[in-house]
DNA sequence: GCAAAAGTGTTTCGTTTACACCCATGC
DNA sequence: GCATGGGTGTAAACGAAACACTTTTGC
């Protein structure tokens, strides 16, 4: 395809992106790898990632690489730095900036379109390509810095979420197991979440792929809190509904908690 | 000097460093900037930095570039980051990879040995060259959010110094007030500072540049606290004795301690 | 109907904050 | 000797941690 030629009066080293995607099954933290095709590492898996083109910054790089490789769409990229060892590639001098990129739940069960990507769950990881074991360690590093101070776990899960599911990722990332009344305490306390009420339900990302008559439940909208109406809401509903009281973080909340906790919020 | 070219089959960026270096002077804050002697930007102020040669890491690069540059040595170096916004640099397309280092307060004082490197006032910054705005301000909430959880603030003070030289140090940093009393026990209570006895002060690095005869403190140094000796002390000592009680960073009982809590120390 | 998971409050403990006086030094 | 800065303890308020039982759901 290419059959020009770029000529420098320095030597330049090339410039690639690579991307630590996480998902999350509801138990455990899942990365998204790609077997190499072709050589060095043909057959190890590696993160999904490719060289910069001229027009593009890292992160647009980082994007599109993995729209290309595994046509998923990313809810958050967070750069990680760049990695210079003068050996890490073989072929000639590479220099990859890193990012991680959470997926949505929904998205992360069925996203290995590609026919060469996978999920894989993070304590069954491969001896992966490159210096991508480290780069991972990394990654797995950073996130657990992160998610103390930034809303992340919010872009694992899907739009609507139960508090267990919520504690089950916290506890996955950060390795550690927390009192769920602590933990109900703690999530609720920064006002940060709201909790869906069957009115709501019908929203913007449908819920188990269903959709729902306005009519039918314009009436429990109308009072409110789901307990009080409860007895009088169409059995029907109970067919859609999973255990459990759901959530869905609220980005407005966010930013104003926030500003009132002069920009840092710990979870 | 260089009359070779270096052909690609395609397109590769340029690939340099620069280093945000940070110095106290007991007050302020302090930036160390170049003032550049060529287009572009020439006249303008830049953080000194340079292109990456192809048998080092972007590391040693930062290094090599500010030893060059300043003739200071570093103590401390930890990447912000890649930045590459495209147009970032108007001769080529350069990805940048920036680092923040910390230099010792007595480096920071004689340091501009460079003909046209300069310590700035954190609050007197002038517009700087490239996108070097930008990066200061991704280098100062970084070290702000670094300085909670590790220890980057001895590397900004010479080896001994004094509760109130450091309390100083973290309020210029992060810009607040603490009271007094409470700065002394939570720094004193992490276990990670050792008070200076009389006994060490010929340490090392040398105190207000003077020596000491062995002789003349080895009394001191057998029975170890200074209070219970101070009587028997030489006067002449006092000479050298500045305000206020010393201390000094004990790496190895912040190890100690940063196991203990997880890796996770909170300053 | 039974097992598994969701949901809820209170007490205890440790940490953080607020606050005032004496002492040493330098002018 | 006076002003400036260094050094120390205690009480109140707050947030984190520990802890058990009832309700709901799914089989």
């Amino acid at each position: 395809m290419e059959t020009q030629s770029y000529t420098y009066p320095y030597p330049h080293p090339a410039v690639a992106t690579d991307c630590v995607v996480l998902g999350f099954d509801g138990h455990e933290l899942k990365i998204l790898l790609v077997q190499r095709g072709v050589e060095p590492f043909k057959g190890l898996w590696a993160f999904p990632g490719g060289f910069l083109r001229m027009d593009e910054t890292a992160e647009q790089c980082a994007v599109r690489e993995l729209k290309e490789e595994t046509s998923l769409d990313l809810r958050y990229l967070k750069q990680l730095g760049a990695f210079s060892e003068v050996n890490r590639d073989p072929r000639e001098r590479v220099i990859s900036i890193a990012f991680y990129a959470l997926a949505k739940k929904a998205d992360a069960k069925g996203g290995d379109d590609a026919a060469n990507a996978q999920w894989f769950s993070i304590d069954e990881i491969p001896h992966l390509a490159f210096d991508h074991d480290y780069i991972l360690r990394k990654a797995m590093k950073k996130i657990r810095e992160d998610i103390h101070f930034e809303p992340i776990g919010f872009d694992l899960l899907d739009e609507q979420f139960t508090m267990p599911e919520l504690q089950r990722l916290y506890e996955a990332i950060l390795g550690v197991h927390f009192d769920r009344r602590n933990f109900y305490k703690k999530m609720l306390q920064t006002g940060i979440l709201e909790e869906v009420s069957f009115a709501d339900e019908a929203s913007p990302t449908e819920y188990y792929g269903a959709h729902r008559e306005m009519k039918s439940m314009s009436i429990d909208a109308l009072f409110g809190d789901p307990h009080t109406s409860a007895p009088s809401r169409p059995v029907a509903d109970d067919s859609r509904r999973r255990k459990g009281t759901r959530f869905r973080f609220n980005q407005k909340r966010y930013e104003e908690y926030k500003e009132m906790h002069n920009f840092r919020l710990e979870f």
